[in-house]
DNA sequence: TATCTCCTTACGGTTTCCCGTAATCGATCG
DNA sequence: CGATCGATTACGGGAAACCGTAAGGAGATA
């Protein structure tokens, strides 16, 4: 099994329980914190001292507060941790569903475990932990049903740009004059009617209200 | 301290850090379900046996699965529980900002405590367990902060139904309808208008997509 | 260069939304 | 009973969004 691990986990409850869960599985060495940027600091220093971490276990919402932070998301660190130790196992544990970034996140091998915080998250964890351990990838039960669900449509920039736009609260009438300023093509309502006409289709929503909405919740803006 | 605890959290991670927490605080007659309804039957079987919970600690989302349940939210629970045994203590353990039913909640003498899942909740669930024990109401450091800057717009119920019924893409001009079906009074096209602008202008939006959203994640709707 | 195709843009008619004003209703009070 | 005030509803003009169709442009191919 792993011998040492960090876990960047900003709720200081879920920070227990992980912390709990690897113990009861004969891991002692862990290490725990709560911000990003620490995380980063202390695979460095692992590194440097010869002795590297063989898992990160990250959440990926991090909340900002009076201490302003380099990395404010875990897929960012993510990505910095394995600037410095691309062999380093990654398990990601979160709460939202964001399956468009998680599964690029897969495919470009940069995690290996995913586990949703949901009912059964403590068995999926140990799950991912020994599923991971044997050099195979693990998504808990819930994401997997997700992403299967989820996969109706596949957002492009120009997609999240003008759903961006509406939730900022700008009209579609004055959207085409902030895409040019941005150089972002195609930029005529017409183009921007005629797509969010299409994401609405493929989502079955008949109102901009629910898009936002929808793309909101996924994170996705 | 209290004696005798009922948890109520349907995340499996979040369970075992607040097992942990009251365990290292010396309080060992716990039990813990996944289930609102599970938390109802428990407290009136302890009724029963002559030996009452001190307190319950529950979150307030609960997330369906394939066990369909009687009660589904934190905030039933509490009501039904509240029936049964109107002196309990209740700390309320959630991770959305739901200011306007939580400050009701408070108001009416239904809950205690309340602690936000965020970086610091360990800590402040172990000291509501302290205030609350001492007869005094507890709120976690965010939650009151959130409170205060969220004091902007206070949602009625008429709100609430007009966001939703936007949410779930019903035009502004086949609302009338609806509402009337429902008997909620107002329900002319012109009342919801005017509403739909006090709301946004309250909040510095301008777009109902802005309201919508908004409301979604602030857990209103 | 001519042609074909795909993507983008332009335009016009219809519906919905927005917003101000005026009429109606209902309850309270002198 | 009439007056008054607040809340609700009705209405109408103008703006924005919606939707189908047609025109324009860039790239690929022969």
């Amino acid at each position: 099994m792993f011998k040492k691990v960090l876990i960047a986990e900003d709720h200081e409850i879920a920070n227990i329980s992980v912390q709990k869960t690897l113990h009861d599985l004969g891991i002692h060495n862990t290490k725990y914190v709560y911000y990003c940027d620490h995380a980063l600091t202390w695979i460095k220093n692992a590194i440097r001292d010869g002795e590297p971490y063989d898992l990160l276990i990250t959440d990926i919402e991090f909340e900002d507060d009076d201490s302003p932070q380099e990395i404010k998301d875990g897929l960012s660190l993510i990505k910095a941790v394995k600037m410095v130790q691309p062999d380093i196992k990654v398990i990601v544990l979160t709460a939202k569903d964001r399956s468009a970034l998680i599964n690029e996140m897969f495919r470009e091998n940069q995690i290996d475990g995913l586990v949703r915080k949901a009912r059964r998250d403590g068995q999926h964890l140990r799950e991912a932990l020994q599923t991971v351990y044997q050099h195979r990838t693990y998504q808990s039960p819930d994401s997997k049903k997700f992403i299967q669900e989820q996969n109706s449509h596949e957002f492009t920039q120009f997609d999240l740009h003008i759903v961006k736009l509406l939730y900022e609260g700008i009209s579609q009438k004055e959207m085409p004059e902030y895409l040019q300023q941005r150089d972002i093509r195609p930029s005529s309502l017409s183009s921007i009617e005629k797509r969010l006409n299409l994401m609405k289709d493929v989502l079955g929503f008949t109102k901009n209200e629910q898009l936002v909405a929808h793309c909101k919740e996924l994170g996705f803006i």
